[in-house]
DNA sequence: CGAAAACTTGATTAGCATCAAACCAGGTGG
DNA sequence: CCACCTGGTTTGATGCTAATCAAGTTTTCG
């Protein structure tokens, strides 16, 4: 069976058009399940657009669905003992969101719309019943918390050491593969920006400023950008020494 | 039946002995098994002890088990695109380890015993196989990689942000959880404290000093130490405003 | 168009890194 | 047993990075 046939073509529900044509298609999680599965929870998926900026869920919300990202990128955010907001990471198409869900815990960080964002809410009962019959489905799911493991971890390593250019140089290639393929990138408001690598706004604006004379970056009108990346590549590469 | 039956008692191989004293049946991994599994399962398990400074496992390691801590201190350590050593979180009593290797995924970080530590190697294919028959296990995982999830973001919205002297107070607290509820905790060296921490040798030692200064820590003697609780509440308290 | 919000830029300061020099404990060998 | 070395630690002096304080400037939006 080929990736296209993935999502059956041409039967009567709405919603079975939007998943026939959604982009996600390499996120399997529901890739493995035979025609009669497929068909049966097309019902009970909603697509739905946010703008930039929404809540997708917050921490008090009761945690009955994960979301699949189908476009834009999404910050998961804590508040620690402090009181202060810390990004813990940030999600793209393909990522799968609040699986803690599952389990019946509370959502442990909230999910923010940086970009306009479409995703997919999957109800956890849908995956439980799912996961009972389909086994392989399981899989998929172990395979998802991996992942948000991994890109803790690459977040924690990458984006909150070393010196405040530094973090700003990987969070822009982080933000350019979360782009990918389109040209341009998303560029958070500098105070995100702050939240993100734990800087001030000043710090961040000077260091933007400064990549902007380097033509590291390009195009910059309002919170969209083009990103040379040659020159961020070398400018990482300088910045590691 | 009672969490003490989990392992039963009285049965030949070595290993069964070992399990059945096991520290960690609230770990229940294999905690909600028929007694025909547990049987069977002891004699595939392997306790190693291993001592302060060991490698449990290592990056480029075939990754063929997991590892459930019995005691002591573990840290998971990557090393980033600069170059240098980030610890991306602690693990103790009852964490599970190495959960990339049930899905054949290269090992993402190393396992470095911080203490003299306890492990039990549990090979893939045991679990691989014990999953398949045993549904329930399958749900154990995945509270384990919540689990781990969780601490990896709060290790990073705890522990990598805001000054100095808070983030060591933070590590504090975290090192006395560990240890609970044996009344003295393990400090790391000077050079591990800057890892964990992003700071210099020099720094982590005069936060230290100072906290000795003010008896938040107290009874130093080489690595071990006792902590006023009240005392280091307060500090936090007062580092937080 | 005017006000508010977001951003930029400059001047000053604080916190931590860096450099440098003791200090101490534990081993080793004379 | 003591002198000596070695690795970890402590403490001090200095410098740099980024925070803070304080204007400006641009963009956004009612």
């Amino acid at each position: 069976m080929s990736l296209i046939q993935l999502y059956r073509q041409g039967v009567e529900h709405p919603q079975a058009q939007v998943c026939a044509q959604c982009g996600v298609r390499q996120f399997a999680l529901f890739g493995a399940l035979p025609d009669a599965e497929l068909d049966r929870i097309h019902t009970h998926i909603a697509d739905q657009p946010i703008a930039a900026g929404g809540m997708i869920y917050d921490l008090g919300q009761a945690p009955d669905a994960v979301y699949t990202v189908r476009s834009g990128v999404v910050r998961m955010e804590r508040i620690n003992e402090r009181g202060d907001r810390c990004v813990v990471r940030l999600a793209g198409r393909g990522d799968l969101l609040g699986m803690e869900a599952l389990l019946m815990q509370p959502y442990a960080a909230a999910a923010i719309a940086c970009t306009e964002v479409q995703v997919c809410r999957i109800p956890r009962q849908l995956v439980a019943e799912l996961s009972a019959r389909q086994p392989a489905v399981v899989t998929r799911l172990m395979e998802r918390w991996q992942h948000a493991l991994g890109d803790a971890e690459e977040w924690l390593a990458e984006l909150s050491v070393g010196p405040a250019r530094r973090r700003m140089l990987r969070l822009l290639l982080k933000l350019s593969e979360l782009a990918a393929p389109a040209p341009k990138l998303w560029l958070p408001s500098r105070e995100d920006m702050g939240v993100m690598l734990n800087m001030t706004i000043e710090t961040a604006s000077r260091i933007v400023s400064a990549l902007r004379r380097e033509s590291v970056l390009l195009d910059v009108e309002g919170r969209r950008a083009r990103i040379d990346a040659q020159a961020l590549q070398a400018a990482l590469r300088s910045a590691d020494l």
